[in-house]
DNA sequence: AAGCATCACAACCGCTCACCG
DNA sequence: ACGGTGAGCGGTTGTGATGCT
């Protein structure tokens, strides 16, 4: 890798243990953010670029290494199905896995496994995977989902739940389903055109609402030690859908 | 044992978006 | 409204490790 080093400005290839614990320390005592002064504080010649990356994908404590698990494996099928390559969002589901892990995952395996089956099914003619987008919708301001602070679900379903959608435990609003009462009556929202849902878009339902709605990220799962009402999603994947 | 192919993963790069003046 | 800057994301590449012939 020390031939990668091209550009004598600036440092590029594997990082070295004396410059892992320089970046540690720094953000030992300023914390995460500010990456473009980072390298400045650590005394190191890298790019800020290089430096968050370093950070979130190896030296940030928690992070899990080693083979992923059989149920880890699983959510990842699942949710890729529902989100694409959207691996960031994949890997906040996925505790102690970075988001490169993920991908790099799905490159090297899980990839390769898909494509096969999609060649196989071809000649089967099976049906399109659609991956599924969650629709427009119209908030009124009145609406119970807006005003209210308080989180609509009473919890949010674990990886073993998502695992396992046929089974989930939901919990209710007036004894019916929330996501089924979600979609009623114009004096919470009207619903845009409504495709075809498969099971799975139960797990888009599960949101937290934020109660700005402005997050860009289509789903910001709480992380443990999180409030709920940091939860959020926005309408920007919705809006996705609406452009294909 | 040597050479080649493939795999796994760390790291780079380009792009997009949010924020701010 | 617009341009500059910072931050984050996903695609791609480079390289060491491992397996195979």
């Amino acid at each position: 890798m020390e031939g990668y080093n091209v550009n004598l400005s600036v440092r590029k290839g594997a990082w070295t243990r004396e410059e892992d614990n320089l970046l540690r320390q720094c953000i030992e005592i300023h914390g995460e953010g500010k990456w473009n002064q980072v390298s400045y504080k650590a005394g190191l010649n890298r790019c800020r670029k290089s430096c968050r990356q370093r950070w979130l994908n190896y030296l940030k404590p928690n992070i899990k290494r080693g083979d992923f698990k059989e149920d880890e494996v699983d959510l990842i099928l699942r949710l890729h199905r529902l989100l694409g390559n959207r691996w960031s969002l994949i890997a906040r589901r996925l505790p102690g896995r970075t988001a490169n892990d993920v991908k790099n995952y799905w490159n090297t395996r899980l990839g390769i496994d898909s494509r096969m089956k999609t060649l196989k099914n071809k000649s089967q003619e099976t049906r399109k995977t659609n991956v599924i987008r969650p629709q427009p919708q119209k908030f009124i301001k009145s609406s119970y989902y807006l005003s209210s602070k308080e989180p609509i679900l009473e919890h949010i379903q674990s990886a073993e739940d998502l695992s396992t959608p046929s089974q989930t435990s939901s919990s209710t609003k007036n004894g019916n389903d929330w996501w089924e009462t979600l979609f009623e009556g114009e004096d919470t929202f009207e619903r845009a055109a409504c495709p075809s849902i498969e099971l799975e878009e139960e797990l888009f339902t599960t949101f937290w609402f934020d109660d700005r709605l402005s997050a860009r990220s289509c789903a910001n799962f709480p992380e443990e030690g999180q409030s709920r009402s940091e939860f959020s999603f926005s309408m920007d994947l919705w809006n996705h859908s609406k452009e294909e």
